[in-house]
DNA sequence: TTGACTGCAAAAACTTTGCAACGTC
DNA sequence: GACGTTGCAAAGTTTTTGCAGTCAA
């Protein structure tokens, strides 16, 4: 079984928050890597072009195999060493969303963060203000400065909450 | 949440048992274990013995070199195994602090919920009430049940945040 | 006695690293 | 032409599985 990444749920902040990167296309990815000094290889534009494709975030491993496997695309270990260099940029971040590989997705306007359901794997991605109400109540009792970016919060979607009954 | 690829036993946030009621000590994690079926043998009880030696949540690794590495503990493979039998039975749980292994504890006296730092590893546990106020809040807002026992809430502990200075 | 459990070995899943050849700037 | 990047191979880390012998009930 895969892991069906892709798949946000009932999308409740879909209102895209200020673009921090402007990275809203292939293009503009290349100017902040040319930017950045790196250089542009065919490998480089074929993981920008699978995270593009993507509606969520995806495994190096579905990256690897291209746009729904069609693409011949590149080694494993050159998605790795690529989705660090992004990442390094600030052009991608990644995700745990559970067990399995780390999933990533292009910083597009700016961060996301997640919700995530350990029953049916869906996700509910967020802007960062939608969670700072937790984030200020959690530093408030705790002075922990919660971040969800890289794990999400991990818990039971309203479908699920349902199916296994009111209580656990 | 689960992704499990042709290997059986990884389901994470399946239901289980029923929170394991007062396991303080080894005579009471046996005895479950002989309600439950489970044969009481060396290998477990040195499992047992470890976790319960221990002042947090510890590595599948470390258990298996034992107690401060003074006992020659049992192979790595049966501590993975008794490990899971012992979750399933609702006996211990275990945590992901961050990247890196999962780290196994007992359920002792119910669950427990973590907090843990991204910056220094901190991790602060918690009973399961302290953290309803954020778990209300999150319901509330997004319909998501959420449950910190098994993915912690991650961010920077107090002694960071303010090492790292105000902003993030 | 029986079959659950163990230790050992091997492998799977995910990720990183070394290195010679290649392709971008 | 220089050197950053690639593909291949190998290895590292964490966890799982197969199997024959062992031991708890």
């Amino acid at each position: 079984m895969e892991y069906a990444p892709g798949r946000p749920g009932t999308a409740v902040g879909e209102q895209r928050p200020a673009a921090v990167l402007e990275v809203n296309d292939l293009h503009a990815a290349i100017a902040l890597m040319r930017g950045r000094g790196m250089r542009v290889s065919a490998a480089r534009r074929l993981v920008l072009e699978a995270l593009l494709a993507a509606d969520g975030p995806m495994s190096a491993e579905q990256i690897a195999a291209g746009i729904g496997g069609r693409v011949p695309c590149s080694d494993l270990a050159s998605v790795y060493r690529n989705l660090q260099a992004f990442e390094d940029i600030g052009l991608i971040r990644h995700v745990h969303l559970g067990h399995g590989p780390g999933l990533h997705a292009l910083a597009i306007a700016g961060e996301r963060e997640y919700l995530t359901c350990e029953r049916c794997a869906d996700f509910l991605p967020l802007a960062p203000s939608e969670l700072d109400p937790v984030r200020e109540l959690i530093e408030c009792r705790f002075g922990y400065r919660a971040s969800f970016t890289h794990f999400p919060i991990v818990g039971l979607c309203p479908s699920c909450v349902e199916a296994v009954g009111g209580d656990r």
